[in-house]
DNA sequence: AAACCTCCTTAGAATCATTCTAATCTGTTG
DNA sequence: CAACAGATTAGAATGATTCTAAGGAGGTTT
């Protein structure tokens, strides 16, 4: 049934969520999930302002902003926050962590069998876990 | 030989790591370190602020930054970041994790014994971990 | 304690990422 | 294709943080 047109198979990523496939989000959609054969991915909304603008894509800021926001709520993405003032967007939702280069600012996964957490303290009386994060800060050389 | 006066003590916390005890270090010290009994604190750059001037110290926001990252380079204090936009600087330097509430915004030391990291992997070659940050993201609720 | 030098503090401007606003446009449905 | 809800936009607004350049204050030496 689906048919091999280009955006087909972003159209039916976002249909399900909710989201509108309109000409902005598809063409992100396009970048996030498939620029670099689909991997894994940790982008500014700068940068995928940059990769759009380059792409000639017209797209405002806001638009970029709040699609990354959408696609965030809606579990195609993932927020890292690893420095204060700037936020990373990673296409890699599943249960995985962290390596963050302090001097280059690159973000590079790490597959969530890789750290093992045992034992982590209960969550006090009333709350409940919403994720856990790990991230393995790293500097350069000896 | 030290005095009790009360600065004497900050005044033996700052000058071996190089800063000079100002008046507005050692009040910002103060209530950093010896507010609430000399509790673990998690606080920002705004807050301290708010602190001093409630506390009649007159100290401008810009020393308040410089003062926060000078105490983090010398390992008085140190930054934890869970929300872009906006810093946390934590009295408590020991090697600990965190409970984030993401509800409230608050954070909640939770003691380096408690969460058991066994199997992290290897860094990349060149590269030595500076620090790893365990948060456990917290929400209310069922 | 005056001189001196370096480091510190400051007000205010500047910057940066992000969010907001209000107007315009577009996808979808009937 | 009309109509409406939802989406996009430029530009202003915000909020945290950093910068600037000028004056002030520790600490040491006389």
């Amino acid at each position: 049934m689906t048919k091999d047109r280009p955006y087909s198979a972003l159209v039916q990523r976002l249909k399900p969520v909710g989201l509108r496939p309109t000409r902005q989000r598809l063409a992100l959609a396009k970048l996030l999930f498939e620029a670099q054969g689909g991997c894994d991915r940790h982008i500014t909304a700068e940068q995928l302002h940059a990769e759009a603008v380059a792409d000639n894509v017209r797209v405002s800021l806001a638009t970029i902003y709040n699609s990354l926001h959408q696609f965030t709520e809606a579990g195609l993405l993932r927020e890292v926050v690893v420095e204060s003032g700037r936020s990373y967007f990673d296409t890699n939702v599943s249960d995985h962590h962290h390596f963050y280069f302090e001097d280059s600012g690159r973000l590079q996964d790490i597959p969530g069998e890789l750290v093992q957490l045992d034992s982590l303290p209960t969550p006090p009386s009333g709350a409940k876990v919403s994720r856990v994060d790990v991230i393995i800060r790293l500097h350069d050389g000896e």
